[in-house]
DNA sequence: GTATCAAGCGTTATATTATTACATTTCGGA
DNA sequence: TCCGAAATGTAATAATATAACGCTTGATAC
């Protein structure tokens, strides 16, 4: 279980990295990455934290790819879609995944005071959610697992 | 872990329960269970779906309880806050807490084809999300749980 | 090559969900 | 009975999301 947000890492290489499988992934999916949609991967890329729509678009506008809302909805669409990005439900917001490539059951671990989100890679729904399920004979097609609180970083200090 | 919603049951009396709890609850905490809260949960309570604010606040606009968005918003977050209602992100939506006068962290399993929605309760945050907080040092305040799926009414029947 | 078709994109308008702000009323306790 | 906090009424607006429609592009078939 890996959860990537908090750590302190090399998010350039990160970013490179998840580029990089994105291109692989749509690749072999036969999905064309295009411009657009490129960008608002980097975009949401550049910081391990949710992004607005609006906010996404608020960029595009001022880079002169796009000005109405659904501009910044297909491309998020498309990388939800595509698993490139995940939709943060508590937040109405989106975020890269930053598990690509793995098959995964993401969770989100949502810090409320400098809004930084971890997601956590555990492959499978045997959780609460999977036991829940199974015991009242449901079938589940997607799962929304998120976490608010505090990161360790805003976590008040016991240790002067 | 007792998922309430799909199972059928004798619902005159979940709803006379809950409300009863209801007011025990509000009772206890010193809180007031005004007429537009009781009548907000009351509607709430008449399925086991979520319900949007928008709706709540036609009923209320009906029967000359208020015609004003914040009318609907204000019963609904002192509903949750007082926890005898919780909110579906993934929905954008509220509904009534099934097991109130628990102690309970809520899952939520949610049909996409009939909309019912069942409450598990299952008490710890020992699944996924606490394994993968734990780890990383994470402080939950709160949990979002939702699987959206087919309910077992809703599912294709092998057996002809 | 060029006709065809689906996917993608530009743009306008509108729908849905939610909050801010401020005046007024209600209600319990001093 | 007076006071102050909580609750409510109401208008305005913010934030999030989708529908609809026509144009462009790019792959495939002929
Ligand atoms: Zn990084
Ligand atoms: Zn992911
Ligand atoms: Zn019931
Ligand atoms: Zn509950």
């Amino acid at each position: 279980m890996a959860t990537i947000g908090f750590e302190t890492h090399d998010h350039h290489a990160c970013v490179s990295d998840t580029m990089a499988k994105a291109e692989q992934r749509c690749a072999a999916l036969d999905l064309r990455l295009t411009p657009v949609r490129r960008r608002v991967l980097e975009l949401l890329l550049a910081e391990h934290r949710a992004h607005g729509a609006y906010d996404i678009l608020a960029h595009l506008a001022a880079e002169g790819l796009g000005t109405q809302p659904p501009v910044a909805y297909r491309a998020l669409d498309f990388l939800v879609k595509a698993g490139c990005a995940h939709r943060i439900e508590a937040l109405n917001a989106y975020i890269a995944c930053a598990h690509l490539g793995q098959d995964h059951t993401p969770a989100f671990l949502i810090c409320r005071s400098c809004q930084s989100v971890a997601e956590s890679d555990t492959t499978l729904t045997d959780g609460r959610l999977g036991k829940a399920a199974r015991a009242a004979g449901f079938q589940i097609e997607h799962t929304v697992v998120e976490a608010q609180g505090l990161c360790p970083a805003c976590q008040p200090q016991d240790t002067l």
